[in-house]
Order: C-alpha cells, then structure tokens, then sequence
DNA sequence: GTCTATAGGTTGATAGAC
DNA sequence: GTCTATCAACCTATAGAC
C-alpha cells in the first residue's frame, strides 16, 4: 500500500512536473521522426502515439514545420552556445578540441532524436528557419576550423588539409547517435576517453 | 557546319550509346532523392525533370519503391563486392584498410547521389529489400571489424575498444560524399592520400 | 512510349460542437 | 482541450486511347 509521502510525490509530479503537452507533441515527434524521418510521419501518426486525435494537434502548436524548427533549431543552439562560450585562455588547441568532443557525447546522449532529426530533416525546414539552422551550422564549423587553424600554426597539430580534418572529425561526431542508439548501455566517460582518443591520436604530433 | 564524322558519332551516340529510359528515370530519382529524400519526392516531381508525364514512367518501372531498391543495392554491392574480393596474402590490415579508404573515395566520387540515397532512405525499402541491405551493411562490418581485430593481434593496429574504432572510420567514409558535394574539384588522388592519413594515423602504433 | 482521365487513398489543416 | 466532420490538395498507380 503506499505511503502519505509517495502519494504525495506522485501528485506533485503530476500537477507541477508533468511535461506540458507541447512539450509531449514535439518529444514524441522527435521519436518519431528520427525511426521514419519527417516526411513519413503523419499528424495522425503523431496523435495516434499520444492517444488522441489529430485536429487536437493544433491547439497546441500551429504546424508540422513548428514542430520540426523547435526540435532542430533547440539542439542546434546547444551547440552554438558551446562553442561561443569562452575558453579558458591557457587552453591548448588540443584540450578545446577534447571539451568540444566531450560536449558532442553528452549532447548524443541526452539529445539522440533531435540530433538525429537536425542531421537528416534540416532540408524540410521552412526557408526562414533553413537559413537560420544553414547560419548557425556555417558559424560553429568555422570556430571548429579555427581551433584545428590555431593548433597548426603553434604545432599542436599535424599540418595537412585543415577541411578534409574538420570534415573527419565532425562526421564522426554528428553521426554518433547511430552508434549509441545501438550501444545504450555503453559507459558515458569510456565514450568520451575512447571516441576523443580516436580521433585526436590522429592528428597530434 | 558539322563534319560528316560528328554526324556520325553523334548519331552513333544517339542510337547505341543513349542510357535507357529506364536508366534515365533511375538516375533522375537518385539525384532528386539525394537532395530532398525519398519520401519528398513525387511521381509527378520526377516526371516533371524527365519532361514527361507521371503515367509513362510506369512503362519503364512497376513502382516507386522499386526505384530506391535499384538505386540502393546497386551501390550497396558495390561495396559488398569489393570487400569479399581476395586481398593478397601478404597484405597488412593496414594496406587492406588503405585499399577500403581508397575504394570509398572512389564510389563516394563515381555515385555519390546514389551513396546519399542509401544512407538516408534505406528505411524505405519494403521489408524484403530492406533485409536485404541490413543483411548486406553487416555483412561488410562484420569483415571491416574482423581487419581491425586481426590488426590489432598482430600490433599493428593499437589496442582499443573496436567497436569505436569501426564505427569512426566507417562513419566519415560513409559520410564522404556530403564533404564531396561542396569539393567536387578537389583532386582525386590527394583526397584518397589526406583520409586515409587523417583516419589510419590515429589508430597506428 | 507517351498521353488523358481517373480511381482510391492520404495529407496538413480548419470550423465549430461539447 | 478534445472531439467529429470536412476540405482542398496531393499521392501512387491503373486503364485505355493514340
């Protein structure tokens, strides 16, 4: 039977915890989204997995394109935040590079369908909101091309072609939700030693 | 005013050389789907590119779906053939991985619509084609791991975990074609020498 | 080998009752 | 905040004339 306080807790959540519907629609259309890709996921689809009705959508949000902008451009933002942040000054090229690695496995972890939906249904995003993500994306691969750029000059960094480096290593990590989709259980900090391990080994001196 | 040999080779072309309407239709798809998926695609869309009403298409193939399957396991053999071809002997799990390295550059440049396609819509296929292909992609990382690990008992390769190790490699050579898409008149060759030292440098002792 | 016409179904979204 | 009813547009695919 349970307690005063469980009985208590539970309430609490319900009334004051509980995901706004809002925010329910657009996680479960990240879900759904990231098995099928936005296109093959209907308004009826999406309310059939929330237990009611598609008209009822609309009372919520506005459109399928707000619902595919606020998961794309939201993950998106976590990464331009990132990356703008200041770094300490007396920070290598190397150890900004294993900050951003850690940063691109905890977003996997905690992100994996929007992360999914950024990198495969960008494309569908209306053109006022392609533009803002295509920004964004331009913006974080320069600062990313900047550090490699920084490295090289103080010889952290093996010199070879700075684009064919930056592509390699932000193609590992933007498609590291794959891996971990498969791999859940896998140990947080053995992925970020492992995966910065492998890519940096590379490309150090 | 053209010569009597340009006549004629041109009209040789015409008649002998001309892809089929069905090859046409094939490589109009990919190229469309490439850019906007497979689901954003319409009959009527690909029509419209070939000049020609969405009706006729269905003289030349029995259904959308059978345009992706042909699309995705033509490519998809490609790399299943290469990796069960005979290696020499005497080769290392380094040469061998250089020899893979060099035969992605080469499908990513030679099909690159086609290798976009099967990265982003394979979810599409029927059920049938579908297991065909999963069969076929883990057919080949089963063989990619098994040089890793071999490698790896004859230290040439460093001890790590080679789940990670498979999954970075394969996920920027699978990927390739996004960076070849910008860089179409980057050198062939220099591209094969700058991945394969950007990937393997990192995983040699 | 292409066309017109059309079947039969799904889509995103709205109006208005409760 | 959810429902039913509905719309106009679009979808894949077929039938049959030329």
């Amino acid at each position: 039977m349970p307690c005063f306080f469980s009985v208590f807790l539970n309430a609490y959540f319900t009334f004051f915890m509980r995901p706004s519907r809002k925010t329910q629609i657009i996680q479960t259309a990240a879900s759904l989204f990231c098995d099928k890709g936005y296109n093959a996921v209907s308004m009826r689809n999406l309310a059939d997995e929330l237990g009611i009705r598609a008209a009822s959508l609309y009372n919520h949000i506005s459109s399928k394109e707000e619902i595919l902008a606020h998961v794309i451009l939201e993950v998106a933002k976590s990464f331009s935040r990132h990356i703008n942040q200041t770094f300490p000054k007396e920070d290598s090229a190397l150890q900004k590079l294993e900050n951003i690695i850690v940063m691109h496995v905890e977003i996997t972890i905690q992100k994996t369908d929007a992360l999914a939906c950024m990198n495969n249904d960008w494309m569908h995003l209306d053109s006022i909101h392609r533009n803002r993500y295509i920004q964004m994306r331009e913006d974080y691969e320069d600062k990313f091309r900047a550090i490699i750029l920084n490295g090289m000059e103080k010889g952290e960094i093996e010199k070879r072609d700075p684009e064919i480096i930056v592509f390699s290593l932000l193609s590992t990590l933007r498609t590291l939700y794959l891996w971990y989709a498969k791999n859940r259980d896998f140990d947080e900090n053995i992925l970020k030693e492992e995966v910065a391990e492998t890519l940096l080994s590379g490309i150090v001196k």
